[in-house]
DNA sequence: GCTTAGCATTCTCGGAAAATGAATACTAAA
DNA sequence: TTTAGTATTCATTTTCCGAGAATGCTAAGC
């Protein structure tokens, strides 16, 4: 073998390893294929061939097993893995730290429940921007499991989830405390009425997507009111909940503050529920990093000075 | 601006930062001169000039106030900082991870104090290169407060360390515990004996350099026995120390297990002192790591195996 | 059983980025 | 004023990396 003095300062530490052939790697690892990885990376597929090569050359063991539909990971690649993820995420924290002069500015990317977004974050967000208007934020809405995902990988600096929530990763914070109630149809005037005016099975549920804490406490009650096996209806967005739920289509659960307003115009029909049930906090997710994200300390900043606990 | 577009994924992440990028500015900030640090990485001025130009220019601020006779970090370099030697240790330990099947092998850097090195681990040691003979290990030995400088930035896998010994970032455990004496001339037959015989100020304390936690203990006693301002005088090594005591130049403080060859011999007396003095525990002490070093592993199992708990 | 589609690898070539080394400009100490 | 030490700039060379085409391989489809 020749001399091979790639870079000066790799001699000195003895790896090569680069964070591009890190994503590289994860890249392969996580679409499974050399070829869907190149697509992506908007590359060819000898490119990341060579790269995957060359980490394979450095570390001195198969990070692949080829196959002819593709390479899944060698054990030596479970074990990089977790560090190729760490470190680029790493390398994206650490550009918005330097960056970070303590002044709110910047990019926030905050993801909500849609209820949330509905009737909690308007106020908050216009008070938000009246603060900071250097801040440029992006308002996203999921499900509670997608929001942790996507807080825990990154790709949202913080989020108003449906707690409880325990995650050794996360800092997180009560931003309200919502009643559940039982929304129908206005012309079921009580829970009594309900109960005794569907059939055996139940009414219909109506049901945002899984990963919605509210549809597993609506899951629960239907338990526990007998029925099991009633029909489920998804649906996307809120307002066409509400209108289902006028249409009497079927009953969901949703936050008393959502509905207040569709109740008051006698749209809807709201029922109590024992607490157990009803009683659930939105907390504010955002991840333990070593560098406090000023922009965002100044939304938590916002959330902790007024909005906070309206809802009895 | 021309289209500059170097390379196909830095596009993607809009990142360009690599860790060579951030192992110069790591070492320019420690060594606060470009001068410096070129040649610590065997390259010339010019080129580590422009790399800490490109990464200004990607972050977007400057890292370093430049002034005649060198660098300093700014309030942005100073935020940038750890997280480049964070992203530097998980780059090293990635590549130990990945290589690294189970089967204890690769290089081993173990630190220890002094005394302990020389009583505790020649058994140690060698029952662990019989079971496993693949893994090269090296001993260095320092203070107490270097060693735990060393185990936290990667430079060592594990040391040998005086308790008590608190951070997060360590796993400690208990190796051995040992039993301060302290240790006269064989002329002083008894502790009464040495403090009647000895000078007010009272006798030479023979101490290793600064960070060994047996001196700070030795502090204390002197301290109690009303010496606190008697002579200190410093040496490298165990035997010297042994030696100058031995020749009655002073006295010192060091583990009964240490000693006890030279006191059986005859060479030097040694004195019990109250117990919340000499009781002293040696930690044996690792990273939290993502991964855990076979070959350390291996190591640690050896300690659990035996040798454990030796002394009263 | 042959073909075909999908995949990874190998190879060469051209371009871009990085290292080099010398020249320059600056500042503080001598 | 000189000098030593420093960072920067520039022109040149070297190296490396990405693009693209060709090759070889395997399993699914007919």
């Amino acid at each position: 073998m020749n001399t091979k003095e790639r870079c000066y300062l790799r001699n000195e530490t003895g790896y090569e390893m680069e964070l591009t052939d890190l994503l590289t790697f994860s890249t392969v690892a996580r679409l499974g294929g050399i070829t869907r990885a190149a697509d992506e990376l908007n590359t060819v597929q000898s490119n990341v061939t060579q790269r995957i090569k060359a980490l394979e050359a450095e570390i001195g063991t198969a990070l692949f097993e080829r196959h002819s539909r593709g390479m899944t990971l060698t054990g030596a690649g479970r074990r990089l893995l977790p560090y190729a993820q760490r470190m680029a995420a790493l390398s994206r924290e650490a550009v918005l730290a330097a960056r970070d002069d303590g002044e709110p500015k910047g990019p926030l990317s905050i993801g909500s429940m849609e209820t949330t977004a509905a009737v909690r974050l308007p106020m908050l967000l216009a008070e938000f921007h009246r603060r900071f208007p250097a801040v440029r934020l992006t308002l996203s809405t999921a499900t509670t499991a997608d929001l942790v995902a996507a807080v825990l990988d990154g790709s949202l600096d913080g989020a108003f989830v449906a707690g409880p929530i325990e995650h050794a990763e996360l800092i997180s914070t009560v931003a309200f405390r919502e009643e559940l109630v039982l929304v129908s149809a206005q012309r079921w005037k009580t829970l009594a009425a309900l109960r005794a005016g569907t059939s055996e099975s139940g009414p219909t549920a109506l049901v945002f997507r899984t990963g919605c804490t509210y549809r597993q406490r609506l899951e629960q009650v239907f338990a526990e009111f007998g029925w099991p096996s009633a029909a489920r209806f998804e649906l996307g967005t809120l307002d066409g909940m509400i209108g289902c739920v006028a249409a009497d289509m079927g009953v969901t659960m949703l936050p008393r503050a959502v509905v207040e307003r569709d109740y008051v115009r006698g749209d809807v029909n709201i029922h109590k529920l024992s607490p157990q049930h009803t009683r659930v906090e939105t907390l504010f997710i955002q991840r333990r990093t070593a560098h406090q994200y000023s922009a965002l300390q100044g939304f938590v900043a916002c959330l902790d000075g007024d909005d906070r606990v309206v809802a009895a």
